[in-house]
DNA sequence: GATGAATGAGGCTTCATTCAT
DNA sequence: GATGAATGAAGCCTCATTCAT
């Protein structure tokens, strides 16, 4: 309401979220437990005590962090989706996912590794967002069966986790790729560097009609 | 050298694989930096400095556990695929694993969750029979591009990684359901239970014909 | 130097005396250590960087409570004695007290429980109220060993200790009896309660006759 | 039962001694709060770590030194009073409990001091050897009540309180004047000198005949 | 080999105090 | 004067690892 409102809530929103980004990059560094609150607070160039003014503890800021990116993946697919026919938002919401992968391997990192690690988050806390996503996924899936295009037999939910886990994996596959490598790790043992935009095609084309040669594709059935 | 060398092999693998099963127990129970290694050695029934007579430290009781379950995870694939006809070795390996994955859930949960546990295992470490894994389904693949079987044009290595995804994100789903749970979670929070082995079906469909429904398949390309 | 001085001091003053009322009922709350610097400012309506305003720190806080109530309990004991017949002062004195601890618990809770409180106070920092407390009792005492009232063998200053021994553990007795009391304790752990104001009598009796049976009193010596 | 057991368990016996004492010297020297748990170990000669082997917190520390001491304080009374004829159990008591302090006066500051101190011990912990001194002492009272040798007019577990008040209060005034005084305080501020010993018998004079001179004693009723 | 008591480095977190607004 | 967000020192406690028995 004052002229200082403004910028007030903003000074306050730059300091969570740049609080927010530095635990992404060093979660991202070093994985949640091995992470030090005291290292997040130098990255994000607070104090440490600080990081308390805005999150409960350290296993709030990860759970913080979770559902800011996740939020913000769903919006991106939602967005990625609207207006586009049906028959091709699955493509669409594969691209769109992988691109994000692409734009933010930060925070694909900690979503792929962190987000599953550790019992500790995925029993005692069911990440909502996630939740929405496998919703939205799912959703495209059974418009697409309701329609007939798709195959009603496989139950849209397990469908929906597979595809999930294609994306997951090639996402945990290119992150890890990516790296400058710090060890000298033997040759070969480290996944292959691709291209994870162009690898949208990939599985949409496993998706959409499998591995089996579209030569015998026809006579299969 | 002596007459009971036998036996106290025998003696000493016991007490190693007792171990080895006191930590798969309790590292699917709290996730691997959850769990302590007093609690390990007491599942074990062995006293805390006994464990650093067989595994060099927290950290190396993980790694023993991949190598050890993943070979025999191997182990158990290949001999499930071997005097399988080549164009059904693919269905054969994915039945094989999620069968594996339903007759040994603890094992599952350690290799599933804590395998991409934390940069500190998949950068520094890169686990080898993970590596032989991909590569046998890899050899499938390839040996049914050459036969004109499938599709040739997604790269092998993507391409086994996409199952592996399917696979572990089904695994992981399963686990998850399967707890008792002892918090109330929210109702539809928590995937729902399936038949993992019956999912196998699911991803050799999906994996073979891919999601487009049988009507239109014919007449898609 | 203004118009305003007056009330500038007044208010001054007020929010003063609204931080000591604030922190005497957390203090009595939680105690000394357990009580937050901030959670005083919310009690009394200010900003945490205020008290410090008014008080040099919180150990400050403390000590300018004590002297101040103590001043109070000492003015208001000084008049309760004022034109009182000099036999009759030590019974006035000793029920004046303990209608003090009646009428105000909140201050005799930080008084009895604090004071003592830990050597950092009771070492470093001679209460110089307290001491005026011993000196005004003591006073008493010694006119009436002068006026061949009160026996003489007894050191004043020994005295007067025990007479404030006795009132003290009396208060405190009687405010911890006086909780709402948030857990189920024991039946019969907790204080009885009972009447601080009438026990007066009773700390009269025995301060100036002792606990031997009247009867036997007079044949006594 | 083997030859090892005895030294073992008094072994075991005796580091926990050993830390309870460092614990009494450390409280007594800084009070509960201020003293730190690094340097009791220190003080007990062992690592931080060991007195977690022993204690669960810093709390139950302070709560077993507690019941530890208290318990020996009670048993010495129990012994004190034993064989001693009933009209003189209250002169036993009170000199016992005198000697007690002066013989233990670490034991004795961290019993006064600290055992009313911060209310998180009195309202949460009822000490229960506190509530038994308080049963003896009250026990010794009613009988004496009982021969018609008492006043009964004083309900018994009252007087138990003020005794325990004089006693507590002497026993404060006399561990804190022997301290070698580390600040300079001006001088008289400090509580004088006395033997605590000696003092017993003023405590009896007052609780038996009270300080009404001898003379006036008999005339008075 | 087996034990398990002891170690002690190091992390998360709290909270009295400061100071720019 | 008043504010309250920010600071950062410091403490309690955990737990992987060691080593004397």
């Amino acid at each position: 309401m004052t002229v200082h409102s403004a910028s007030e809530r903003s000074d306050r929103n730059d300091k969570r979220e740049r609080i927010l980004l530095a635990a992404e990059r060093i979660f991202a560094r070093h994985g949640f437990f091995a992470a030090r609150v005291s290292e997040i607070a130098k990255e994000a160039g607070v104090a440490d005590g600080t990081i308390y003014l805005y999150f409960k503890s350290k296993d709030d800021l990860l759970i913080s962090l979770f559902e800011q990116r996740m939020t913000q993946v769903n919006e991106a697919l939602r967005e990625a989706i609207a207006g586009v026919p049906p028959k091709d938002q699955l493509r669409a919401f594969i691209r769109a996912y992988l691109q994000l992968v692409h734009d933010e391997p930060g925070a694909a990192e900690v979503l792929t590794i962190e987000l599953r690690q550790s019992s500790k988050f995925m029993k005692e806390y069911e990440n909502p967002q996630f939740i929405e996503f496998l919703r939205m996924l799912g959703g495209i899936l059974a418009a697409g069966q309701e329609r007939g295009e798709l195959d009603g037999s496989i139950p849209v939910h397990i469908a929906a986790r597979m595809i999930f886990g294609m994306l997951d994996e090639l996402a945990l596959a290119w992150v890890l790729a990516r790296q400058p490598s710090i060890s000298t790790s033997a040759p070969g043992t480290r996944p292959k560097k691709f291209d994870i935009v162009r690898a949208a095609d990939w599985v949409v084309a496993l998706v959409t009609n499998g591995l089996t040669s579209p030569r015998l594709a026809g006579s299969a059935k």
